[in-house]
RNA sequence: AGAGAGGUGGCCGAGUGGUCGAAGGCGCACGCCUGGAAAGUGUGUAUACGCCAAAAGCGUAUCGAGGGUUCGAAUCCCUUCCUCUCUGCCA
């Protein structure tokens, strides 16, 4: 969520921003201003009656002690018509805080100036591509027929075990997922990122405090018996590990890589969109998380977007990055850089990756900061990306190295797989 | 899951109704001392919010969390979470 001083030193720069993504912000804005006024103003009402309730308990301890009960008992009859306005503003209070953070978690990130305008996905900006697009013989096939016809991948029996969108993974095809975990926690940790291995259910302060909740409550499993939330990524239990802190400055920046299935609803999805690997209710995914100085948190996003593109690179798949567009980016990112593989068979792209910078939004959620320069408290920036969620990997894998050898697998990975062909 | 013990500042630890945001120690920072270091010594050392243009300063809140009793709560009562020990169950 976004600072109300923030907001109140920047309020025509924030609406202009929050216009890239097809809002008029100004109502909200400025509503969060006033309630905030509102706030401060009580806040000083309620301390100095608690200043005076305080300073009268003080004389009536010192009037106790001195045996003089009788003036004792006289300041005690002033002390409730205190008490009672004391609770009378702490209620006030206590509201008008609720209403304004209502209103702040309805207020999306700012974008950042390079976010292109946009309405949707159709107005994202390509900014890079790489990689060959095969040509494909006649008989190619899309992901789903060749899970099939190498029994790799089976959704019917994940149908009958869970539900759709939890398929089983049988032979080389669970054998090519633990590699390719391998192979990805393997590349982060190389650069840099330390490993996690985190829960894979998280309560609800930490679903607050990446912003999960309470926007996108519907979109993730909840147990209800121990309110506690499967996690829809690993973004939410590993960010989560700082929630609170307050680092020294020298303790920046924290890079970390965690690998977890991730699960997901996906409440509202249908079509063609959700066939075969292209959507699931569980997927596995391994995760980059970094806590940087402000200072250094765009510079942290070009090297994520770096360091996801030698893995690509290595893979040997064709791909792209795109910067989304307004009306596409995320409510809590201020910039995101989408990767997506070419499905060739399907003749579409796939997101495989998406790198954000959260700015300071979850940060101050999380409660996350640093002793700056200065020696003051100052909020953290937060970004986080995939590198890589592994479905789409292996669809795009499949379709493009077909071959009628059977699936080539890419040099980097044969040492995880043990083999060179799903056949 | 049952029984018991306990949760106090960065850490250890005292504190059972009244100038307690909290003794003492450790750690840390700065200074003195030293040729330099150690030892010694002095000072300082939380967070949030508010008042103030800002700093200084002042006020308020915070002793796991929430609520209650009281003029006044770290201290008493209730609820809840967590940790430890023992018992049970279990990969």
């Amino acid at each position: 969520m976004l600072q109300v001083s923030f907001l109140r030193e920047n309020t025509d720069l924030v609406v202009k921003r929050l216009a890239k993504r097809n809002m008029d912000a100004r109502p909200l804005v400025e509503k969060a201003i006033q309630l905030d006024e509102q706030r401060r103003k009580l806040q000083t009402e309620l301390d100095n009656v608690l200043a005076e309730s305080n300073k009268l308990s003080k004389e009536i301890g010192i009037l106790f002690k001195s045996g003089k009960a009788d003036e004792a008992n006289k300041i005690k009859e002033q002390t409730s018509e205190l008490k009672d306005s004391g609770k009378d503003l702490s209620e006030k209070l206590n509201n008008t805080i609720e209403s304004l953070n209502e209103l702040l978690h309805n207020i999306p990130n700012v974008p950042n100036e390079l976010v292109p305008e946009g309405q949707n996905e159709e107005d994202n900006l390509e900014v890079f591509k790489a990689g060959e697009i095969p040509e494909l013989g006649e008989g190619a096939l899309p992901h789903w027929e060749l899970v099939k016809k190498y029994d790799i991948i089976d959704f019917e029996l994940g149908n009958k075990i869970t539900g759709s969108g939890f398929p089983v993974y049988k032979g080389k095809g669970a054998k090519l997922q633990r590699a390719l975990i391998s192979y990805f926690l393997d590349k982060n940790t190389a650069a840099g990122y330390d490993e996690v291995l985190v829960p894979l259910l998280v309560n609800s302060d930490s679903g607050f405090g990446t912003g999960q909740l309470p926007d996108k409550e519907g979109q993730m499993y909840h147990v209800t018996a121990d309110d506690l939330y499967l996690i829809p990524t690993a973004e939410v239990p590993a960010t989560n590990i700082f929630r609170g802190d307050l680092l020294k400055k020298d303790e920046l920046p924290k890079a970390i890589t965690g690998y977890t299935p991730c699960f997901r609803r996906e409440a509202g999805s249908y079509g063609a969109h959700v066939r075969g690997l292209n959507r699931l209710h569980q997927f596995d995914k391994v995760e980059i998380i970094r806590i940087e100085h402000p200072d250094r948190s765009y510079a942290a996003l070009e090297e994520m977007v770096e360091h996801v593109k030698g893995i690509m690179n290595e893979l040997e798949l064709p791909y792209r990055v795109i910067r989304l567009c307004g009306g596409d980016l995320g409510f809590t990112s201020a910039l995101t850089y989408d990767f997506e593989v070419y499905s060739t068979a399907q003749e579409k792209w796939l997101e495989i990756s998406s790198i954000s910078n959260f700015e300071n939004f979850q940060a101050n959620r999380l409660k996350l900061r640093f002793k700056n320069e200065d020696g003051k408290n100052q909020l953290v920036h937060t970004l986080n990306g995939s590198s890589l969620a592994l479905p789409r990997v292996v669809a795009g894998l499949l379709e493009n190295n077909q071959t009628e050898q059977g699936i080539r697998i890419p040099k980097v990975l044969v040492p995880y797989t043990g083999f060179e062909y799903i056949d």
